[in-house]
DNA sequence: ATTATCTATAGATCTATAGATAATGC
DNA sequence: ATTATCTATAGATCTATAGATAATGC
């Protein structure tokens, strides 16, 4: 696992029936997984397919990965950027709009950025909870921080009343639902080129939606986006 | 396919190894793969595990069901009630946002009621467009109607000014979602007995949300959630 | 004769391992 | 000698079919 230091390094081992090997192999197969995941999901995709797309064979793969199951856990590694944001600004003075604002949209953009759709990821989780501990603890840890915050706007007026509990769930709903709509987009009349373009498009639909359905006063919710973005910024 | 007539018929055919075939053993074996589909999904559910359940072996399944696919579609079979209040209200002159509220609560309670993961569902059906095209005709239909819902409303002036199509996706992630967490809860500090108890509670939740982020004025969502549940009633 | 089950198994995948092989490096 | 591939295949599933079998109905 020596750093490759620039050029082309002549290649060691037996050449590949089909292609070249590129500079990382390991990082290739991550890539050609990823699509592959993305296009079909986890458990629909094989290591025959993902052997293919990088000229491999399937056996192949299990040099660099000892299971299929490696070959997720390490694209699932916790990217917990919503769960930094949500501690860091929950020392900051931030108003709690800014503040869940801020948190929804780092947790939509990490999702939609990401490889795996969020509700796969989850069922292969829950199936195997010590593999994926982390991951998991990550989801109650992110869910307890956003009750939180949402506890906080409610008492500060910033939000209208009503249970924390069910709007937690009502956030997380609208992030993930977005997350999955913007992997899977609705066929559409295919008109437009789909309306979710991009990650950060996403993030601010499901941010601003989210949050607009909890604001006491939502013409607020401009103000709250624009501090919001801010906050995200400085990362 | 006989009504069989209130009592017990005495049976006809091979007796089961393991238990009494029941009724309907068709109805049976549906109501089973629904248990069955709920708890782990479609793809992992297997024939095998099907007919466990039902005191059958595996290849007695084939009797009823000619393919493990025609189970789903069975269960599947177009439950169309949301697009039904969708087409009743469009004639009526109800205001767009009751409309929304009863469209979107439909929708939910169908999708928590009924025995499929939507995105399950969507996953199959879009790997096999011919077989499911009614489910996905369906589908784009909702979506259509949505979206002119949301453009009369805030033509009217009941809706903030958006873009009726971002608010549209943001409408079907917002059910979809709460969809999937009131299928898949949060494992939560297990405390409450699971804050989306009955498919109701998930349908309001998830209404009132979406309903809520596109009002020019969130004060009116109480009269608004209460009139589009008097349409509801009506049917 | 009809119905509904059973047993047995073909056929299709898919994951993962064993061991051979073809390069480079020393 | 080391590295990275290959070929071949074991072993585990899972769907679906073929054909035998055990009931009732006539």
């Amino acid at each position: 696992m020596t750093e490759s230091s620039g050029a082309a390094t002549r290649s060691v081992g037996r050449p590949r029936r089909t292609g070249t090997a590129g500079q990382d192999p390991r990082q290739e197969i991550l890539d050609a997984a990823s699509r592959l995941f993305v296009e079909r999901g986890y458990a629909a995709t094989t290591m025959t397919e993902v052997a293919r797309a990088v000229g491999l064979g399937q056996s192949s793969m299990y040099y660099w990965f000892r299971s299929k199951e490696d070959l997720l856990k390490a694209l699932a590694s916790a990217n917990r950027e919503s769960l930094e944001v949500a501690e860091r600004l929950a020392g900051s003075a931030v108003p709690a709009a800014v503040h869940l604002y801020a948190v929804l949209h780092a947790d939509v953009r990490q999702m939609c950025g990401g490889t795996l759709d969020f509700y796969d990821l989850e069922r292969v989780a829950r199936a195997q909870p010590e593999t994926f501990a982390e991951i998991l603890d990550d989801y109650g840890r992110l869910r307890a921080a956003i009750e939180q915050i949402i506890g906080a706007g409610i008492a500060s007026g910033e939000f209208a009343p009503m249970d924390p509990r069910l709007a937690t769930v009502a956030c997380l709903a609208q992030t993930e639902g977005v997350q999955h709509r913007f992997r899977t987009p609705t066929p559409d009349t295919a008109d437009r080129p789909s309306a979710l373009g991009d990650p950060s498009a996403a993030a601010r639909l499901a941010a601003r939606t989210a949050v607009r359905a909890l604001l006491a006063d939502p013409a607020q919710l401009a103000d709250v986006e624009r501090r919001g973005l801010a906050e995200l910024v400085e990362d």
